[in-house]
Parts: C-alpha cells; sequence; structure tokens
DNA sequence: ATCCTCATGTAAGCTGTTACATGATTCC
DNA sequence: GGAATCATGTAACAGCTTACATGAGGAT
C-alpha cells in the first residue's frame, strides 16, 4: 500500500466529536466523496463542473488536489494509489466513517447567508456613466449565457435522473434549474425597467468612448 | 469565446493607454465614489452594506480603505484630509475625471458570470446525510432570512426614491427586491421537493446524533 | 508526429478577512 | 463615567487562482 501515512498525532489531541475546522471547500469535496464510489481528483472536478457549480462553485483542480491531501490528514478520506493493473497511475480518494460523520454533522450546520456577487448589475447599478444601448446589449448577452446554463443544468439533471443515490443532488439541480429560469425572468424585467428610464431621462446618455 | 479571460500568451496589448488593472472591489468601489459628494471610507462602507451588497458584495472596512489608497495612486481618486474646522479628522475622497473614464469604459465591459455560493443548496444536495427534518428546518430558516433581507432592500429603495441621480441604482435595487421574492418562491418549491422526498422513501433517514 | 485528454502536483502571488491598535466624539 | 459610534489604519494569514512542470495514453 502506497497511502500517504497519516501520523496519529493529530488524532490525539483533538476531542473526539470535533475535528479540525475546515472551509466549505473542503466540505464540498468531501460531499463529493460522500457519494458511492472512489474518485480521483480529476474526476471530482468534472463532476463539480457538472453540477456543484450550479448553486455553489467549483474549485480550481489545484485546490481540489490541495484539500483531498486535507482531508486524508484529517482522517476524514483515504486514498490509494493504483497499481500496475491500470494504464495510467492515479490516486482514488474514498470517504472515511470518521468522514461521513463529520460531514453529517456540518450539513446539519447553518451555512450562513448566500454569497451572490453579480458583475452585470454592478454595472447597470453604475448605468449613469454608460451609453443605454450598451447597457441593454450587455443584459441580453447576459441572457443568453444563462440560457446556455439552463440547458447545461438540465442536461446534468437528465444524467442525474432515476439514481435513487442521487434523490438529494436532484432537489439541487430542480432548485438550479428554477433559479436559472427565475434569473431569465428578472434579466427580462430589468431590460424594461431599463428601457422605461431611458423613455423618460433620455437626453443624459454618455455617447463617449 | 469571448475576450472574457484570455490571459494565456495572448499578451497582445491594446494600443489604448490603460490605467491598471483592478480587482472588480476597486471599481465597486470607485462606483460608489461616482456617485455625487465627497466621502470618506466610513461613509462608503456604510453605504455599500446599505445598498451594494444585495446585488454584489459589500467589502470589509479595511479593504476599502486599501481600494481607496490604490484607487488614489492610480490617479482615480483624491483626497483631502478635514482641518480643524471640523470636529473630527476625516479623509474625504472625490472620483477624477481620470476616475470617471476608466470606470465608464470598464461599466462597458462584459464581467464574466455571476458567483452564487448557497451553502444551503450544499447542504441539501448533501441531504442524503442529513435527518430530513433537520434540512427542512434550514430551509425555513433561511427563508424567514431571506424575508428580512427583502425588507431591507425595500427600506434602500424606499431610500432611493425620487433623487434623479440615482435611477440606475434604483433599477438594480428593483431586480434586487425581485431577486428575493425569486428566492423565496424557490426555497417554498424546495420544501415541497423534500417533503415530496420524505414521502417517498421516508425510510433511509439517518437519525443518527 | 502531433495534439488532446488524463492525471497530479508545485510555486507565486493576489484578494480579502479577522484581529488588533488608536483616538476622538456623542449620547445617556 | 462608560458605551456606542465615528474614523483610520496595520499585521497576520487563510483561501484561491494562475501559471508552470511533468508525463502517460489515445486519437488522427
Amino acid at each position: 500500500m502506497t497511502n500517504r501515512q497519516v501520523s496519529k498525532k493529530q488524532e490525539q489531541r483533538t476531542e473526539q466529536t470535533e475535528g479540525p475546522e475546515l472551509p466549505p471547500t473542503a466540505w464540498a469535496v468531501l460531499g463529493l466523496l460522500s457519494f458511492p464510489g472512489e474518485r480521483t481528483g480529476y474526476d471530482l472536478k468534472k463532476w463539480a463542473d457538472a453540477s456543484l457549480r450550479f448553486f455553489y462553485w467549483s474549485p480550481a483542480i489545484s485546490q481540489i488536489y490541495a484539500e483531498l491531501r486535507r482531508l486524508e490528514a484529517a482522517g476524514y478520506a483515504t486514498s490509494r494509489r493504483s497499481g500496475p493493473e491500470e494504464p495510467r497511475t492515479k490516486r482514488r480518494y474514498a470517504i472515511t466513517e470518521a468522514g461521513r460523520a463529520a460531514l453529517a454533522a456540518w450539513a446539519g450546520t447553518d451555512g450562513g447567508p448566500v454569497v451572490l456577487k453579480h458583475p452585470l448589475l454592478l454595472r447597470v447599478w453604475l448605468g449613469h456613466l454608460a451609453a443605454p444601448e450598451r447597457l441593454r446589449t450587455l443584459v441580453e448577452e447576459h441572457i443568453a449565457h444563462t440560457r446556455a446554463e439552463l440547458a447545461a443544468v438540465r442536461e446534468a439533471l437528465a444524467h442525474a435522473e432515476d439514481v435513487d443515490a442521487w434523490a438529494h443532488p436532484r432537489v439541487a439541480l430542480r432548485w438550479s434549474e428554477r433559479q436559472h429560469h427565475a434569473e431569465l425572468e428578472l434579466a427580462e424585467a430589468m431590460l424594461e425597467d431599463l428601457r422605461e428610464l431611458a423613455r423618460q431621462g433620455g437626453d443624459d446618455a454618455p455617447t463617449q468612448g
């Protein structure tokens, strides 16, 4: 066995109930691992890109590798290196019982406020500086992009169909589908607001640039 | 692909004189400054807490001070220290012409994808590990919190009423009002989904402590 | 032959947060 | 007199991203 050695040192000082404090990303990665099957960091990244990112976020691959090492050090995951029986050498990770317990405890926790950073809204907010038409174009591009994302969510949903173990991920993706739909309506309504603004104060439009 | 995140070796320079590249936070702070009036860092923080945060995010006060210094160094803002005519010594910032021009150029730019990190969804996604009832409680708490936020958005909107210079911030806040409303409906729908899930596979509920 | 995907990492560096330090003013 | 708010910063450091390094296997 060629796994990284986890010294027993950290086990000794931490109380049974409280592991080390981990950032949300670590829990997200551990969450990926909590579904059946062993996975490589590379696998996890693809999984995250295809589904996690719609309601949370997909960490950089290097970050995933880092979190996996941290999780293993914490005793929440184990890994083993594939031997010569496989074409490629890869390290597969699996969640441990301690990891599952810690994750379950964390999942029952209040996660705090939603983080929403909407670059488009920042620009609309600054609309007094922009050419109104350009602003509307930005909104329309956002709508187009959101439509594409919605299609991707639906693809993820289709992929998760009928698998028992994925009932909750399915709920999350359904939420995400509706969320993208709402985002489209929100953008359309804002477009209307912007048009209305242009109709009223149509003079003060900066046309520089 | 658009010119979003090209950056590789494409180090082709655009011939226009471009100021230093700034992070979105700097633009947000400069944006705060782009509305009429001189303001202190402290003022800006309150402004951001009361309105920017609903659709973007409110930086830490220490970060605001840092960005202001950076903006001044870039020539996008000027500051002057208040003299003895005022009770407190404070540093007031104002946007410069160069700053306004740079900000306007930036505002016409494609801002890239929305960042959405929804801690609640992360937990729902991991629902197979949680007690179903606990999960529903978390969603209900989220709903209560969102209602409070919605009230805060409405307060900000009321505060921005009838001021000509704030027409665009008002559009952004209106978007935010609708967004919070949508968030409530999304959460209610998810609650229904979770109840439905519980009705079907009601057995597999983990009840460990 | 070459390019793409698989696969795993290291290093540098920036963004941004928390905690801390400092002091004045206002309110009760 | 004490607390809250106003007001501005510094320092330490966590968290992440990008760029880079490396190499094998599969496809054209």
